[in-house]
DNA sequence: CCATTGACGAAGA
DNA sequence: TTCTTCGCCAATG
């Protein structure tokens, strides 16, 4: 896999510094890079990530779950374990859990 | 090389 | 608010 483009690995950078108990989303992490990733291809190079990239912090923008797909149920249990609490309907409350970045944005 | 498919998301209708 | 459409770009057949 194609894990050691430029790009992608700024991406396994972002990710990794993400806090246990917060979460990005896939636009996010995509603006983060100023748009030369797009939220598609964030979820390629997590697809690709190293096992030591906390993969499982990145969801989608309604604070879903996109995994189900790949790994049923595995990224819920991760995130749970860090005391990621999740709503009735299965997504995360992101005005609570979402990691706020480095500096704010702009 | 062309077409299709996503671990996506914003803008319209 | 829900459903569609379109843009995005790497990967796959």
């Amino acid at each position: 896999v194609a894990n050691g483009s430029a790009p992608f690995r700024r991406v396994h950078a972002w990710v990794r510094a993400i806090p246990r108990g917060k979460v990005a989303t896939y636009g996010q992490l995509s603006r983060l890079m100023r748009g030369r990733l797009s939220p598609v291809g964030i979820g390629w190079a997590l697809h690709a990530a190293d096992p030591e990239i906390p993969w499982h912090r990145v969801i989608n923008a309604r604070g879903g779950i996109s995994t189900e797909g790949h790994h049923p149920g595995l990224q819920r249990d991760l995130l749970e374990s860090e005391r990621v609490p999740f709503r009735p309907d299965g997504t995360v409350d992101l005005r609570a859990c979402q990691w706020r970045g480095p500096t704010r944005k702009r």
